[in-house]
DNA sequence: TGGCAGGGGCCTG
DNA sequence: CAGGCCCCTGCC
């Protein structure tokens, strides 16, 4: 078990955000079993103080504060199981105080997964005083981070997510982990790993299609049969900078400019990347269209009218614009408006 | 109840 | 550029 105490850190803004679809939220009274569990799995080295994982959890999740509210105001306290790759997680939140159900030595894995390293604060200082609606959108979700998931999972995940919404996503990717993937034990229950590009190949086109898949089924096969004859590198993936990772990523069957975006954003950490989804395109038409003069934005083709907000109002986020997309695409779903 | 619109799009003609 | 695509959900 790991403790940490973190700033710019909401397990729930980053469950909801919609850049990780294996993220469960659990009943905080379910952790205590968990912790059990590691604490008898992991040997801690300065013998047996007393140091009951249990206790410190639930001492941890009777901190006062509310958890109904999303926004940043509002005191985290809530616990997650979150799948990636071959690895389980449960992580636990309550206030700033941040329980990760792991050993050392897989720690810096979730470190890293979770982008512990950066400071998140310096996006949300950084977000221009002129913007009130950016102003408002990161304060409401400062506790978001962008997930160095595996790019391979993104790939599939977010071809898959093509016009659909994000519970059909979620059980989607369920579905082809369980029939697919291999299986994780944890504290006696069954999961499953999201399958590598060898097992999933194994799929035949009809079975995609009998998983509901719809249109998507035929790309997932060729991307398949891409990455498992090499004509899709993943290494070389991994190598490329964000604009020749966008470029390349778009060759493959399945794959547009938005899909490959968000390939680059949750799986590359390229976090100069954003995806323009149907909320995000609300936005820019209804907060930021309006701040041009008409007579500049008329000359702009209509389909690349969101391209010419995006670099007219997110250029000055250079390198890290994803992570503003982030908090209006959260900020979008799950503020109240007023 | 059923019909319609829309979903974190992309491919083809 | 328009359609078409699979199919599910939310809404009236």
């Amino acid at each position: 078990m790991v403790i940490r105490e973190l700033r710019q850190f909401n397990l729930r803004q980053i469950a909801l955000s919609g850049q990780c679809f294996r993220m469960t939220e659990i009943p905080v009274e379910e952790i205590s079993g968990a912790a059990e569990e590691i604490s008898k799995a992991v040997a801690f080295p300065r013998g047996s103080e007393g140091f009951d994982a249990a206790e410190e959890i639930s001492k941890a999740a009777a901190c006062p504060g509310g958890s109904e509210g999303y926004g940043a105001a509002e005191a985290a306290h809530s616990a997650y199981r979150v799948i990636s790759g071959s690895r389980i997680l449960t992580v636990a939140q309550a206030g700033e105080t941040v329980t990760f159900f792991c050993g050392e030595e897989e720690f810096p894995y979730w470190e890293n997964y979770f982008d512990l390293q950066t400071d998140y604060g310096r996006f949300v200082e950084s977000v221009d005083g002129k913007d009130a609606y950016l102003q408002r959108a990161a304060a409401f979700g400062s506790g978001i981070r962008i997930l160095r998931q595996d790019v391979w999972e993104m790939i599939i995940t977010f071809v898959i997510s093509q016009q659909k919404t994000i519970p059909a996503i979620r059980s989607l990717v369920e579905g082809i982990s369980e029939r697919y993937g291999s299986r994780i034990t944890s504290g006696g229950n069954d999961f499953y790993a999201f399958p590598t590009p060898c097992q999933l190949s194994r799929a035949a086109l009809e079975e995609l299609q009998q998983l509901k898949l719809g249109y998507r089924a035929k790309y997932i096969y060729q991307i398949c049969r891409d990455v498992c004859s090499g004509a899709l590198d993943l290494e070389k993936l991994k190598s490329y900078d964000y604009p020749a990772a966008f470029a390349y990523l778009q060759q493959f069957y399945g794959i547009g400019g938005k899909v490959a975006n968000c390939v680059c954003l949750f799986g590359l950490h390229h976090i100069g990347a954003f995806p323009v989804d149907t909320w995000i395109h609300k936005v820019l038409m209804k907060e930021y269209a309006c701040r041009c003069r008409p007579s500049v934005l008329d000359r702009v083709p209509r389909t690349r009218q969101c391209d010419f907000l995006v670099k007219k109002f997110f250029s000055e986020y250079k390198g890290y614009a994803g992570v503003m997309q982030q908090y209006i695409f959260y900020y979008e779903r799950y503020a109240v408006p007023r």
